[in-house]
Order: C-alpha cells, then structure tokens, then sequence
RNA sequence: GCACCCAUAGCUCAGCUGGAUAGAGCGUUGCCCUCCGAAGGCAAAGGUCGCACGUUCGAAUCGUGCUGGGUGCACCA
C-alpha cells in the first residue's frame, strides 16, 4: 500500500470522470500529473499539481479546473479537504482515519511495507567492488563496495530481479607483477633475501602467499626462469588475493552471487565473437589516432591499430581494442564481459566505479547500447573519494609508503555498521569526509547513532509495554488496536512521514540513489525523537496512558516506526541495535 | 587542449527528477532541568542557490556560454 499511489489514482479516475462527462476534452495524457507532500507543511498534507499541467493542453483556466477536480474529490470518504491555492495547485487533506489506517497497514505488511512492483521482475545486473586481486581491500573500495550492495538490496525492495556481480581482473600484466612480487616472497619462505623490485608489490600481505608456494611447491620451482613459474604462481596468487577479498567483503557484508573472471574470457572465442559483432555494425575499422593534444608524450608516434568508433557515441577519441602488436588491450575483454552480461538477458546494467573511471564511460555505455540493439540500458555510477580524518587531520594514503588504510583496518576500528551507514550518506558523486571522530560520537550530530538511538528506544519502549502495562505488543494484536487514539497533530506528522516511505523507495529506485534510504531514516528518526520530546511537555502525547486502549494504540504507532525504520536499515545492510550501550 | 564531476546559510550537506515563502545538523544568540522521559528541548538570526543569458504559467533543478575547484585523458588494467 502506498497512499500516494492511492490517491493519485483517485485524481486521475476522477480527470477521467470530468472529461467522460464533458467538464474536460477527451483524450488529455494524464501522465504529468502528480500527487506529492507539499514542501510546506501549511499547504495541506498532499498536493496536486493536475490543474496546471491540464491547463493548456485543455484550454483552461487551472482554477476552473482544480475548482471542478476539488468538488469531485471531496466525495471520496478519505478526503477531509481540498483547496485551490498559487498558481493552481490543489491541496488536500485527509481524514485522520485515512492516516490512522496506515499504521494498521504497515505493522500488517511489516517490513514488506513499502516494497514495490516498480522493477515488476526486470533483470538487473549491479557489478560492483571489482578491485583488481592484487593486494588487500581498501578504503576507497569501500565506499564502491556498500553503494552497489545497498544499491542491489534497494532495486531487490523495489520488485527487480538482482544479481550482484564482481568482475575479476586476472587478465592483465598486473596479476603478471602480483605472481612476480609472490615469488620473491616465496624465495624468502626459503631464508633466501627477497628482491622487491622497483614496481613490485612491496606489501607483507603477500608474505603467507609465499610461505604458501612454499608448502605446496616445496622447492621446485627455486633458480628456476620465470618460464617454468609464472602461470602456476600467478593463478595461486590471485586465489589467494580473491579468497581475501572475499573475507573483507564477507566483513563488511557483503555477498556477491556472481564472480566473472576476466581470463575465462580469453581463448573462448567470446572476445573475437564480440569485435565480430561490432565490426557487423561497422563500429570496428583499422586506423591510426592522433596525437594526443596539449602535452604530447615523448615517444609518442602514429600506429596502425583496430578501434572502435566510440565518437560516434559522443566520446572524444577512438578507442584501440588491439595494441600494434596484435594483442587485446583491456578494453577488449571488457567489451566481451559486456556482451556476455548483455547475453545472459539482463534488461538494466548498472557498474559502480571509482571517479578515476570517468572517462571510461562513454565507451562502455557506447558499446552496451551497440551490442544489445538499444535493448539495454547501462547506467555507471562514478563513486568519489574517501578523505579520512582523524582528530580533524586528514590520513594521508600512499600505496608506495605503505600507509593506506585497509578495510579490514576501518571495520576494525569503528564496525561494519558505522562504515556501511557513513558511507551512504553521501551522493556517489560528491566527495565523502570519513571522520573517525564524528562516527563514533553520541550525538545527533552522527546520523548513525542518531538513527540506532531511535530504534534502541523503540525498543525500550516495547519492553517497558510488555513488562510494565502487561500489552500485548505482538503486531497481530497492535493491529487490531483503536487507532482513533491516534488524533494529535504530532502523532500524525509522523504518521505522515511513514506515508511517504513507499514512495521514497520508488524514487530512490528509479534514480539509483540509495543514499535517499539514508537520509529518510534520519528524518524519520528525528520526528520519532520529537515526538518522544514532546511527550515531556504533554502528558497526553506519553505512549503510555492509564488507558489500556489509548497505550495500545500509541504502541502500534511506535511498533511502526520500529518497522520501518528496521526495513530502511535492512536496505542499507546495517544491523538495528535493540539497546544502546 | 579535451572530457567528466562538483559549486546551495559562517561550516558540513539535503533538496522527492520543473512547483508555492529553498531545508537539516553543527556553530552563533536567547530561553528551558530542586520533580515528572535533558547522552537533551524550544526559539531566533543567518541565502542575489558561483555568474550571465535562454526555455515556460513556474528554474537551485532543464539548455547554452562563462568563472572557480576536483578527476581523467595513445599499444596500463
């Protein structure tokens, strides 16, 4: 049940109503018109904006028509009011009792209110994470990594069929460098000195990776050229790296359904299958790029390579798919995972990358459009920078100095559910300062113990239910209580507010944003606290009362806003806290 | 040189896909606990939504052009 939904099915039966008997033309596209929360809380508790998107398509005035759209909606029992005020707008009002049963609802749905038929099955792949399997998860993965889970959990709410995806890249030179940077550890398994090399992997991660070799391969591979090693060691390592990978993902929560490797796609002919496709659609052709502009490279000179016509998608360059020399360059395998994920049926692709991927995107959603026709959509979320503050300084990362935070290290420190919800508060493509300062604070100012804190007094409050006033506060029996009880302005503002998390869901959803999720719940949060507060002022706004009936009653509300509040979080991936310490 | 992203209150950020008088937290200022639900609450001040045109009933939101900041830019993934 959405109750937005509801009513605005109600106006456009009743538009259908007044052109069925002439008020109006036939034949308008009621498409436009919307039933939203006005962003004033004076302008009644929803608003409609049908009479101005009619205006000139019918050739009326948009009062006359609100005026008549207003008449009609008043007949409906739920609607308490209906005002023309601005420019056209029609506000409404509803019976409390229109509100009231929304609370019904939602413990009756419980945390299956708000879920939505709005992906009505459709196949969306989300690939996300993806970080190469060459050392250790990251900070900056990790903000990729919670995005794309809640972004999965959300589309899941929201009716899609989801596959959570990660793509391996095994494929290139720089699992050749992991393999290599390995075997130095492995020589040191040996009590031999190992020769970390300028661009070698220097990190001790590696260092059980060597002493691993060395349990399975004894010394057999010892003084030997890296010919004999190199495809053994380099497949043992990056098992070693996923298997990691796995347990930081597994850290954070995180389960993919799906691991695609990038080497399982060479020698398969699934490559060539995909540049033959192209090339069909003449998007492939021999040439020569130029130089680039600006600052050349020193040794830059012209080559005859195999691009692909990515300017014709409004890139800026073509792109090479095949060095000089005859090999793929990455972006050929890419394009092949592509077409596969394109093959496998999928109706939306969705990729989370790091903002360092930026100018990757045009080629890739170039290619998806290519290869399934238009059938496919490709939407790529960029996902910013991670700045970390401690003590209001700013930890410095560097790869080479060894001084970057892992995952592991930050779910350490503050828990998997600080790390999941922080890095949600933020839109993907803005820049997020992580302090470990703020996020461990008990304040309002920390939107995640903010947000806990209300669900830990919920709770309490069901406890104290229980114990104390004897209710049953099963959500069977809350249900049935008298919800009438229901009536003061506060109980329902926030009643209101639950009202509105259906329709945030399909907004978020649509717009792949789960960061909404987040900020909903914070508001949410903050209304139920003040609602609490005011309970301090009047005694009548207390969830408990003398009278059985009315406590129940304002249980239930309150057994409402734990469930919804425990649906927005299970969407995040955070655990709700029953009590706070 | 080109592409992408960002610019909203002193600070950190939302803004429901074009709606009404642009919101929240922090900070600032002023009130409120001998008791009842104060790890707090109530209230106030604070804005040319980077700038300029344009699109229309209506723009923080869409388009174009600027300004400032970030990122990325040929046989590396």
């Amino acid at each position: 049940m959405n109750l937005f939904a509801d009513i605005r099915e109600l106006v456009v039966a009743e538009l259908q109503g007044l052109m069925a008997s002439g008020v109006l033309p036939q034949g308008l596209d009621l498409a436009a018109v919307a039933v939203e929360p006005p962003r004033d809380q004076g302008h009644g508790e929803m608003a409609t904006n049908a009479a101005m998107v009619l205006a000139k398509p019918a050739g009326m005035q948009p009062r006359a028509i609100a005026d008549a759209l207003a008449a009609r909606l008043m007949a409906d029992p739920r609607v308490a009011g209906a005002d023309v005020a601005g420019p056209g707008f029609l506000n409404l009002r509803l019976e409390p009792a229109a509100w009231q049963g929304l609370v019904r609802e939602v413990l009756v749905q419980g945390t299956g209110y708000g879920r939505s038929s709005l992906g009505q099955g459709r196949k969306v792949n989300v690939e996300f994470v993806s970080a190469n399997p060459t050392g250790p998860m990251h900070v900056a993965h990790a903000r990729g990594a919670v995005v794309g889970d809640a972004l999965a959990a959300l589309l899941a709410y929201a009716g899609f069929e989801v596959t959570r995806e990660y793509y391996i890249n095994d494929g290139g030179g720089q699992v050749d460098v992991l393999a290599r940077s390995a075997y130095e550890r492995y020589r040191e398994a040996h009590g031999l000195s190992p020769e970390i090399a300028e661009g070698l992997y220097p990190g001790d991660y590696l260092i059980p990776v060597g002493q691993a070799l060395k349990d399975k391969y004894g010394d057999s591979l010892l003084d030997q050229p890296e010919s004999v090693w190199l495809a053994d060691v380099r497949v043992f390592s990056t098992d070693m790296m996923m298997e990691m990978i796995r347990e930081d993902l597994a850290g954070l929560g995180v389960k993919m359904d799906v691991y695609s490797s990038e080497k399982a796609l060479y020698g398969t002919g699934q490559i060539e299958a995909a540049i033959e496709r192209l090339k069909k659609l003449d998007l492939i052709y021999q040439g020569t790029l130029e130089p680039p502009k600006g600052k050349a490279p020193e040794d830059w000179e012209p080559r005859e390579q195999t691009l692909f016509r990515s300017t014709a998608f409004g890139d800026d360059q073509d792109r090479p798919v095949q060095k000089s020399d005859g090999a793929w360059t990455y972006f050929a395998p890419d394009i092949a995972y592509h077409y596969n994920k394109v093959m496998r049926g999928y109706d939306e692709l969705i990729n989370i990358f790091g903002a360092d991927h930026s100018g990757y995107v045009k080629r890739l959603k170039a290619v998806v459009s290519a290869l399934s026709e238009n059938r496919v959509t490709l939407d790529i979320k960029l996902i910013q920078l991670v700045k970390l503050l401690k003590g209001g300084q700013i930890v410095k990362m560097s790869k080479r100095a060894g001084t970057f935070v892992t995952l592991r290290d930050l779910i350490e420190e503050v828990g998997p559910d600080v790390v999941r919800f922080v890095m949600l508060t933020r839109k993907n493509d803005v820049a997020l300062d992580f302090d470990f300062d703020k996020v461990t604070e008990q304040s309002k100012d920390n939107p995640v113990f903010y947000v806990q804190y209300a669900n830990a007094r919920i709770n309490s409050i069901l406890r104290k239910a229980r114990g104390d006033a004897g209710l049953d506060v099963s959500d069977a029996s809350l249900s049935a209580a008298h919800l009438a009880h229901l009536g003061h302005e506060a109980e329902l503002e926030v009643i209101r507010k639950l009202g509105e998390w259906p329709r945030l869901i399909e907004i978020a959803a649509k717009g792949h944003e789960p960061h909404r999720v987040a900020f909903y719940l914070y508001e949410l949060a903050s209304d139920f606290h003040g609602l609490w507060n005011k309970g301090n002022d009047d005694d009548s706004l207390r969830f408990l009362q003398g009278d059985t009936a009315i406590s129940a009653a304002k249980i239930a509300l309150v057994r409402a806003v734990g469930v919804v509040i425990c649906a927005g979080l299970g969407i995040l991936g955070v655990t709700p806290v029953e009590e706070m310490r």
